[in-house]
DNA sequence: GTTGACACCGAAAGCGCTTTCGTTCGATAT
DNA sequence: ATATCGAACGAAAGCGCTTTCGGTGTCAAC
């Protein structure tokens, strides 16, 4: 079954058919509908790698999936993907997904892609501090939009998340509490979220008036160990926090572990918010508070964005969006108890 | 840069050039070596479309992900396209991944993979009882390979853990703790490892004579809410299990959850079993004891069946596989404790 | 010297589609 | 009547590769 049968059935040339069913305007709107019904009638599917071939374009995108190596949130890379291939299936196009295992492999895919043009469009995401992904893409000419800024985005397209100002968001609520020694528990890799997260809980206390403790950064794994190592080196500190600001709700699930096996409760002696608003904390003894974003429809938007770069050439700093993140209290946000820390209180 | 160009530079044909690159018989080792050599110097990749529409092979294979709805685990699927894409790639495959919305979505889908063959092989999951899947795919001639059974998997190849001997061995495993009222939280759906994993728990307390309470086993929606609510049922009966059997982990955690809302807690009065071994049950209070399948390499092997299938022609019945699952105790599987439940104790 | 076998390579047809270009035809203008 | 023009379609050339088939050259065998 193939555009030559079509054509044949139809007492019509191939490329009369071939423009009908793609929308040419040198087609009369009769002899459309009557293909358009022929096709649908004798369950004709065009061959995509023919089209491609032909056309040159490859009507497929390609999301580099993080490794899946604890530093990132399974639950929320589905929900994109998901998000991503509903959008792409609606228009017919597909998603592959690349996985590599070091940034070097990742490289050289961008070099294949480049070369034989397989894929039209890339999304990627994790993003550093510094990130040398950015140039290159550009200097190869591939048309990709990025899940997270970066230094070197300015001239990309890209979705985020303002991590800056949701982590001063978190730390101001802390401070209304009234919390004074406020940790942060943040990344030791130079994502670049990581690094804004921590700009967000620094510049908050400073505006509070708060002098910043170099004791209360704390660089941790991106996982639920990091997360529990890094609280346990907080509580080990002369002065410890009140309250701490997590860069994940890994971390903070590990740090609230920490503080089980101290005998101490999260939201009591020690307040804790993490962030991405991950379902599993509802489900939490207590329930963990954190920072939700806003994220149901962000694999669809990313698709769009690309779709629309490849088809219509559009900018890329046309499609920079930052969305904000709102605090879900759930239970482990509460003004400071006396008592704690034990030393400084009279029993 | 394309096979014309490496030919001209080679002062050989396109033939020659494409056979030695493919490792045809009837060109030499000299100049296969040659035109390794060149190829790879002139960086030439050939582009995968033309090859597809040359040779009719897709060298590809799709994964049907199942939908971001709750009832499944996300880090699960996401190790598994990891495991997926890396075996892929080192053969030079692609993995496309394809989220139906529907099950009439997903056959079209078929359909359509059957006439444009766009696709060459397959990988679904979360099969049902009954599953009309297999038969389709069957009679559409698509190589496919299942992550899990089904009553109609007989001519199918699939990997599956051994879900009946698992949760037999979660019963009987509280039996010899002690425990005799033993509750079993399942599936509402007529997924497969359901209704198998329930025969499990069945068949273990009929073995150890211990008659079955129809009370105990609990319908509930795969999720931390709906274990929840099946954990709230179980206690409101006159006379409450000592310990509970859960499909999965995220139904433990739910069900946990309303342990500690009655002031209960798991691994006390009421001990939990969790299915899946998800990291995160390392990290709560108490750490959550579950069984563990063995899913590190589960997505490769997938692969390399359905590429076997593809290549080789393989018989679908010589790819079946199944795997065990391990117990792993955490610390919310303990003896029953006296006093519990109350109206029973002497208190 | 002819035949056969064998190893190696080139020519050429095609995979199924897109797209440019040219052609036909009726309608309108001259 | 001829020229002009636009609308609608067909012819044909590719896209970059694979694969069949045929051809050349060499060497051993009869």
């Amino acid at each position: 079954m193939n555009l030559n049968i079509v054509a044949q059935h139809l007492k019509l040339s191939e490329s009369t058919v071939s423009r009908a069913l793609n929308d040419y305007q040198d087609i009369s709107e009769d002899t459309k509908a009557l293909v358009r019904k022929a096709a649908s009638e004798l369950g004709y599917v065009p061959n995509p790698h023919a089209r491609r071939l032909a056309s040159g374009k490859a009507d497929n995108i390609a999301y580099i999936m993080p490794r899946s190596d604890g530093q990132f949130n399974a639950s929320f890379v589905v929900e994109l993907m998901a998000g991503m291939a509903e959008a792409l299936n609606s228009r017919g196009w597909d998603l592959s997904v690349l996985v590599p295992n070091s940034a070097e492999e990742e490289i050289k895919m961008f070099q294949k892609i480049s070369r034989t043009r397989y894929v039209s469009g890339l999304i990627i995401s994790r993003t550093f501090e510094r990130d040398v992904r950015f140039k290159i893409l550009q200097d190869l000419k591939i048309p990709f939009v990025s899940h997270g800024r970066s230094m070197d985005s300015a001239a990309a397209a890209w979705i985020d998340i303002d991590n800056e100002t949701a982590f001063s968001d978190m730390t101001k609520h802390f401070i209304a509490l009234g919390h004074r020694r406020i940790a942060y528990i943040g990344g030791r890799e130079n994502h670049n979220f990581s690094a804004q997260r921590a700009v967000g809980w620094r510049n908050a206390l400073k505006q509070a008036g708060i002098t910043v403790d170099p004791d209360l950064h704390q660089k941790a794994e991106l996982s639920y160990a990091g997360g529990a190592v890094a609280m346990q080196n907080l509580l080990m500190l002369a002065d410890p926090p009140t309250a701490v600001c997590c860069i994940s709700d890994h971390v903070a699930i590990g740090a609230t572990r920490a503080l089980h096996a101290c005998g101490l409760v999260p939201g009591r002696e020690v307040s804790v918010i993490g962030f991405d608003g991950l379902e599993i904390g509802k489900w939490l003894e207590p329930p963990l508070s954190t920072m939700k974003q806003p994220l149901q429809s962000t694999g669809q938007q990313l698709v769009e964005i690309v779709i629309n770069m490849v088809q219509n050439g559009d900018t890329p700093e046309d499609h920079q969006k930052l969305y904000r993140a709102t605090l879900v209290r759930r239970g482990t946000d509460n003004p400071p108890v006396s008592g704690w820390p034990k030393h400084l209180s009279g029993s």
